[in-house]
DNA sequence: AAGACGATGTAGCACTCGCTACATACTTGC
DNA sequence: GCAAGTATGTAGCGAGTGCTACATCGTCTT
């Protein structure tokens, strides 16, 4: 009666972390199925065995992912409150620097991009993604701010809006646009 | 002496269009040689005779994208002055759901991941896009604004984060987000 | 012990990829 | 008219794609 069997030394949860792995430092595009076995450490063959077609293994391993960003990102982030909104985008820009974070923000326009065209598991990961830093966000709003839910989303959209000018090389134009944005203070004309 | 000699009725230049409506249609990731001289009526030897080589291809035709977007945007958009700053994103907005514009914001997210992965050709497009929505924006800014420059990059910031929650099945929360942001007047804490 | 069954390797299929070699037009300069 | 060069078609190469057929190996049940 002891399910203490043996078990296949290979499985959809073993593989996944090497797959996760690979795909971030190589990227989406470069994810076929070869590549993706020979940094597993198996075949082709049993990559299909075990996710039966390479749409449910990307399906599986976006999953995996979100849940591995969710963890990076309560590791990596203290939860203390800031003391102003501009304090909670500064920690989060910093926290785009973090080694550990850079392979996720470069996987994360082509999962964006996925999206964009349809493609069948990207929605769920990227909002899955998009639901954790919302989490961290509301919980990082200042106590006094008027209006967290609203705030945190604002910061958000600001944020993402802010990595997207960076990964194309207009980092300049977000870092003034959050300067006149948020340090203008009271004195932002609506 | 008279230059109207006939010319091939093939070049880059009159392959450029075709080869722009294919990838605006069915994306960048769809993009390779033999689709693409199907769809301009050619060869793909001979986009390889014309343009040297796939990446050469690519970068021009994204080059040429850039142009046709800036030439889309100008058609579309007015160049009145706003009275707002909720005016400028609501007009900016209000225009990505312009059918003409849809293809360009499907393959922005492509051209931002290949930024983020250091393709060639990629950046430059992409800048040259991000400067000419910069420069609608600035003309676009109240007459009364006090800073035109800095909100001008300001609302780009907010305006390519909600089009990102957007493209992600998120757009409830930038729609928020904005609500947040620029309809909370001078209440809004630094 | 025998058979069933899950796990794995090997080989390969039909296809697409970017690109090239070669041959052939067609136009142009003399 | 003829050589030269430019433009185009055909065929194919070697590599990579997702995926499958088949054989095998090992463990587990009975």
């Amino acid at each position: 009666m002891a399910r203490a069997k043996k078990q296949s030394p290979m499985s959809k949860d073993s593989l996944l972390p090497l797959l996760a792995r690979h795909v971030l430092a190589h990227g989406l595009g470069q994810a076929s199925l070869r590549p993706l076995a020979r940094a597993a450490g198996t075949s082709d063959r049993m990559l299909i065995y075990h996710f039966g077609s390479k749409n449910a293994l990307i399906a599986d391993l976006l999953s995996y992912l979100a849940r591995a960003y969710a963890a990076a990102l309560d590791a990596a982030l203290g939860s203390a409150r800031a003391r102003s909104r501009a304090e909670v985008i500064a920690r989060i820009l910093a926290q785009g620097e973090v080694p550990e974070m850079q392979p996720y923000t470069a996987l994360w326009w082509e999962i964006v991009a996925g999206c964009a065209r349809g493609k069948p598991g990207f929605a769920p990961a990227a909002q899955a993604m998009i639901d954790e830093l919302l989490d961290w966000l509301e919980g990082q709003m200042p106590a006094d701010d008027p209006d967290p839910a609203g705030g945190a989303r604002y910061l958000l959209t600001l944020i993402e809006g802010a990595m997207m000018l960076a990964a194309i090389g207009h980092g300049a134009s977000a870092r003034a646009g959050l300067d006149a944005g948020l340090l203008a203070g009271g004195r932002v004309p609506s």
